[in-house]
DNA sequence: GCCTGTAATGTGATAATGTTTCAGCCGGGC
DNA sequence: GCCCGGCTGAAACATTATCACATTACAGGC
């Protein structure tokens, strides 16, 4: 069985994705709530999209679900309800991307995660990384630097799409 | 004095920014031909306005102040430049603000140094962070994750603008 | 019930960033 | 000469993000 640091990272494709997206509208409640914000019916809805699977959304795709459901918003009231879920913290962004994603893991502190980001599946993972905000505090301070907001994301292949890529060489290399 | 590896950071404003814009178009032409890529006309252009300065520059920045000296590009063309600049390594991308800055450092690798942001003059430093980058790959490894390309950037305070912050407090609170 | 202040949302326009497509140019090797 | 591949040009399109201002929702005091 894997440890509970891993256990979240990178579900399998059939994963019964109900009880994250439950719990993740769950955990909004009480963030919004102890963050003084309130959880309006219009950020829940644009949370369940950004939560709606592992992936990072952009702002136009939430958009666009939202229009098919006969929500037809102005780009600036889910830009605005996504500051919202960013300020209580359950949802970043990534920037790398310009979109954003769910926070499924039920971490400590915010400011220490290391993201992970599938480029093929474009699955989003959170990892701890205390050495590495560490480490960068570090750099800041004898750079005479005062840090105020960090990013550490890395992009590559999750564990299914490397497994994908060797089978589909095969089948390449084979015939 | 300060030591080699700060020696260059967060250049003072009234810094003789000519030398090193002459030596960042200098190591540009060398890497470039170890890249096997030529520097052209165009690709030195737009590195001399993105090395122009220690700021990271939007590319439509890029676009208008070639514009104004006569230079009517087309979007698509300065990316393509930024493209190459990228990919000789003597310009990198700011993520957090979709901008680039010219590589002043001149350090060996080019994906061990982590990026410090100014928010308030918008300088740009990079630092050495083999630490941290090894913790990454540990990271990766541990979720088996096999990454790709690395973003690790903090925005924030450099040391001239705290400075400055503080009298400006100074004053706001004195009289 | 009604006023009022604040937060949230709606509307319309526009800015900023990035890509696609198709075509032409140009220099080097054969 | 002539072809090939890398580079450049031009226009449209696609995506991401914000501004200014009007309106609505809701809680609390009276």
């Amino acid at each position: 069985m894997p440890s509970r640091e891993t256990a979240n990272l990178f579900p399998a494709p059939g994963h019964n994705h109900g009880t994250c997206l439950h719990a993740a509208v769950d955990r909004a409640e009480r963030a919004f709530d102890t963050h003084g914000l309130k959880l309006t019916a219009l950020r829940r809805k644009v949370l369940q999209e950004i939560a709606g699977s592992h992936q990072a959304v952009g702002a136009y795709d939430i958009l666009d679900r939202l229009a098919r459901k006969g929500d037809r918003l102005a780009p600036i009231s889910v830009y605005r309800a996504i500051d919202a879920l960013l300020a209580a913290g359950v949802v970043h962004r990534l920037e790398s991307r310009n979109a954003f994603f769910a926070c499924h893991a039920t971490h400590a502190r915010l400011d220490n995660q290391v993201i992970l980001a599938c480029e093929t599946c474009g699955l989003v993972a959170e990892v701890n990384g205390d050495d590495i905000f560490q480490s960068l505090a570090k750099a800041a301070e004898s750079a005479n630097f005062k840090p105020q907001r960090r990013v550490v994301e890395m992009t590559g292949l999750c564990r299914h799409c490397q497994a994908s890529a060797i089978e589909a060489k095969d089948v390449e290399v084979k015939p």
